[in-house]
DNA sequence: GTTGAGCGTT
């Protein structure tokens, strides 16, 4: 199960979200995304879990919550084939 | 010692 989490605080980190998702359930991955280009934080990040039940509960037990004076928006990621990643156009 | 809507580098 996919895990998006936006609106994070720019000193978040990806322990960050792990510590705060491993309260509902096992993580098996937890990240921030950085911007590749700066080297900065985007603010928001994916955690993935093993359990979907438990998942589904870190999404409605996240969401709206506070992580470091930023409130969290949690949903369900979608796929990464979404959105292109090839190169830039100009 | 900057900024604030969004869906990631593999």
């Amino acid at each position: 199960m996919n895990i998006y989490v936006g609106n994070l605080s720019w000193n978040s980190t990806d322990d960050d979200l792990r510590t705060a998702f491993e309260a509902f359930g096992e993580v098996s991955s937890a990240k921030v995304i950085m911007d590749r280009e700066t080297g900065r934080s985007r603010g928001f990040g994916f955690v993935e879990m093993s359990d979907d039940s438990a998942a589904r509960e870190a999404i409605e037990g996240m969401n709206g919550k506070d992580l470091q004076g930023r409130t969290l928006r949690v949903n369900e990621a979608r796929p990464r084939d979404d959105r292109p990643r090839g190169p830039r156009r100009f």
